[in-house]
DNA sequence: ATATGAGCCTGTATGC
DNA sequence: TGCATACAGGCTCATA
């Protein structure tokens, strides 16, 4: 499942193949994804050259030349593989690329909770994209200015750094991990946690996510292969599925519950 | 304004 | 063995 760190991963594996490169054609076999892609993303797209391939949150934003972009969510179940053209399409491969140096880009997406928007504005003002708190590992996300936020909010802390409003990013996994790691219990309103906490819990933000990254760049370094799900889950994660087994810390049994619809586990110890 | 719940979709896991 | 159901997840929209 695509966090931000399985994003950034597939940014940086996709910018040497595609940068500088034509695109030739955009291939749509499957429109219905989470909105339906528009008959006209194909003329809009080709023949023009990928000046860079950007991140902002969870999107990925193909910037093409004259202003175009191409803007793509891998949703929960949807990846990117580089192929070379030809290649005969599996189940569920929904979206190819197809670049001047041979190769495609093609996506695959078996929920379909992804999408594709081709947008001649600045994506930045694309509605999906302008509304979006800070990016999570920029010097825009802060504690003072997670504070601010906070102030009278009775939201638990948990769905509040979940909010994409509030900084972009901060998935299910990761959110329960910087939690714990922080020491803050997940039901804690955000508007009553002392401003230390909430720097701390930045700052465990950001390690979180950054040691994700890290690792995800090896899961996938053989990106052109199987690009498979990550493999680091397991070993890394602290409270994430591990309801009722002991907690790496105190010994005690993490906690599940749920928490607006989410699964949410928590050691009822180190969590205050 | 803030908070909550539904819905999108299908592969996987569970229960009968 | 088959079938039914629950769940996972990010994000937007509708409703209180």
């Amino acid at each position: 499942m695509p966090e931000l760190p399985e994003v950034e991963t597939t940014r940086r594996g996709l910018a040497p193949h595609c940068t500088g490169h034509r695109l030739v054609r955009l291939k749509v076999r499957e429109p219905r994804l989470r909105w339906p892609v528009p008959d006209s993303a194909p003329a809009l797209v080709a023949g023009r050259r990928v000046d860079t391939i950007d991140r902002r949150g969870k999107y990925l934003l193909f910037r093409l030349e004259g202003g175009v972009t191409a803007i793509l969510h891998l949703g929960m179940s949807g990846s990117v593989r580089v192929v070379e053209h030809g290649r005969a399409v599996r189940l569920h491969d929904h979206v190819d690329f197809e670049l001047d140096n041979g190769k495609v880009l093609r996506f695959n997406d078996p929920r379909r909770f992804g999408s594709l928007h081709v947008t001649t504005q600045p994506p930045e003002a694309h509605p999906l994209l302008a509304s979006l708190g800070p990016e999570p590992l920029s010097a825009d996300f802060a504690g003072g200015y997670l504070y601010q936020l906070a102030r009278g909010r009775r939201v638990a802390i948990k769905p509040f750094i979940m909010d994409s409003h509030v900084v972009v990013g901060v998935g299910n996994i990761y959110a329960s991990e910087a939690l714990f790691m922080a020491g803050i219990h997940p039901n804690r309103a955000a508007g009553r946690i002392a401003r230390a906490r909430l720097e701390r819990l930045v700052a465990c933000i950001q390690t979180v996510l950054g040691n994700a990254i890290e690792m995800g760049g090896t899961t996938l370094r053989d990106f052109t292969g199987t690009n498979g799900s990550p493999g680091y889950f397991q070993q890394t994660l602290n409270v994430y599925g591990r309801g009722g087994e002991p907690c790496r810390h105190c010994g005690r049994a993490l906690k599940e519950t749920r928490l607006g619809q989410r699964a949410t586990v928590y050691c009822p110890g180190c969590q205050r």
